[in-house]
DNA sequence: GCGACAG
DNA sequence: ATCTTGTCGC
C-alpha cells in the first residue's frame, strides 16, 4: 500500500537540523487521541507462540503465508483487525560494504499469525538517539511494503511519543502510513515515570511525563507508560516496557493494547515474533 | 563544559 | 543492536 505522506520519509542524507525539523512535522502531523476502532479485547493475543517449532523460511523481500486450515479449528474473521509487528536484526559485513538491516513485519488476526514478510536493506547511517526513524525507519517501510496485510495496528520496536520531539520511530512509522501505531521500548529515552519502576508485580504501570529533555511537550504531560508486562515471583527482576503512542492512539489506549497482546513473555508477541524471524531470516542470509 | 540518550 | 556458555530459577 502507498505512503499517506511519502513527503514525510526519513531521508538519511538530510542534515541533522534538517532531521530535526522533519521530526516536528511528524508530530505536528500525529495524533495522540483514540481515533481508531481498536478494541484491546479485539486484538488480545491468548496464547504465545512457540519459536521453537521453527518459523518459515524467508528469502530477501518475500513473505510467507501460512496452511490456512490445518492447525486451529477456529473461524478467522475477515475483518478482524491486523496487528502488524515489525522489528530488525543487524548484519555486519565484512571490511568494506556497509552493514545491512534486516528487517521483518508480521502479521496477527484473531491471535494468530497470518503472515511473515522480511526486507535487506544496506545501512547508511550511524544509530544517533533521538534520530533512530532515519536509520531504522526505510528497511521498516521496506519490510511493510513485502507484507500483503494491511495493517489496522503497527507495533513498532522503539518509542512513540516517548521522544525528544514526540516524534520517535513508532510516531514516524504510524505517520507515513497514517496508521494506529504504538512504540515499545526497553529502555527509556526519556521522559520522568510517576513512580520508581523497579521490582514491580506483572500487570503494573505508572504514567511517564514529559520534563525539559522533551522540547515540544509542556512539562508534565503524559507521553506514554512504564508497564511490567511479566515478573518472576522471586529473584531475578524483569525490567518493565516504555510504552508509548505512536499515532493515532492515546497513551492510556497504547498500554492496554499492548497489554492485550501480551501472552506470557515481557515482549508483546507481534514484537517477539518479529524478533524472531528477523533472526531467523538473517542466519539464512549467512 | 558535563550529562543523557530508543536500537 | 551485536559478540556468546553456562547457569540460576520457575
Amino acid at each position: 500500500m502507498p505512503l499517506a505522506r511519502p513527503d514525510l520519509r526519513p531521508d538519511p542524507s538530510l542534515s541533522r537540523d534538517e532531521m530535526e525539523a522533519l521530526q516536528r512535522d511528524i508530530a505536528a502531523a500525529a495524533t495522540f487521541d483514540d481515533d481508531h476502532a481498536l478494541d484491546p479485547a479485539g486484538v488480545a493475543v491468548s496464547e504465545a507462540a512457540s519459536l521453537a517449532d521453527g518459523l518459515p523460511p524467508a528469502r530477501d523481500g518475500d513473505q510467507a503465508c501460512l496452511d490456512a486450515g490445518t492447525d486451529s479449528a477456529t473461524a478467522h474473521d475477515a475483518d478482524a483487525p491486523v496487528v502488524v509487528g515489525v522489528d530488525q536484526a543487524f548484519r555486519t559485513d565484512r571490511a568494506d560494504a556497509p552493514d545491512a538491516a534486516v528487517s521483518a513485519a508480521v502479521a496477527f488476526r484473531d491471535g494468530d499469525v497470518i503472515e511473515y514478510a522480511s526486507a535487506t536493506t544496506p545501512l547508511s547511517i550511524p544509530y544517533v538517539p533521538g534520530l533512530l526513524a532515519f536509520r531504522e525507519g526505510g528497511p521498516i517501510l521496506a519490510a511493510l511494503d513485502a507484507l500483503d496485510a494491511d495493517p489496522d495496528l503497527l507495533v513498532c520496536d522503539g518509542s512513540g511519543r516517548i521522544h525528544f520531539r514526540e516524534a520517535g520511530l513508532a510516531t514516524h512509522v504510524g505517520v507515513l502510513h497514517d496508521v494506529p501505531s504504538v512504540g515499545v521500548a526497553k529502555s527509556l529515552l526519556c521522559g520522568e515515570p510517576d513512580e520508581p519502576t523497579d521490582e514491580r508485580p506483572a500487570g503494573w504501570r505508572t504514567p511517564v511525563r514529559a520534563g525539559d529533555a522533551v522540547t515540544t511537550a509542556e512539562t508534565g504531560t503524559v507521553i506514554g507508560h512504564a508497564f511490567q508486562s511479566r515478573q518472576y515471583p522471586t529473584s531475578k527482576r524483569v525490567n518493565p516496557l516504555y510504552v508509548s503512542p505512536g499515532h493515532r492512539v492515546s497513551a492510556a489506549s497504547a498500554v492496554d493494547l499492548v497489554d492485550a497482546l501480551c501472552a506470557g513473555y515481557k515482549l508483546p508477541e507481534p514484537t517477539r515474533l518479529a524478533d524472531a524471524y528477523a533472526d531467523a531470516a538473517k542466519r539464512d542470509e549467512e
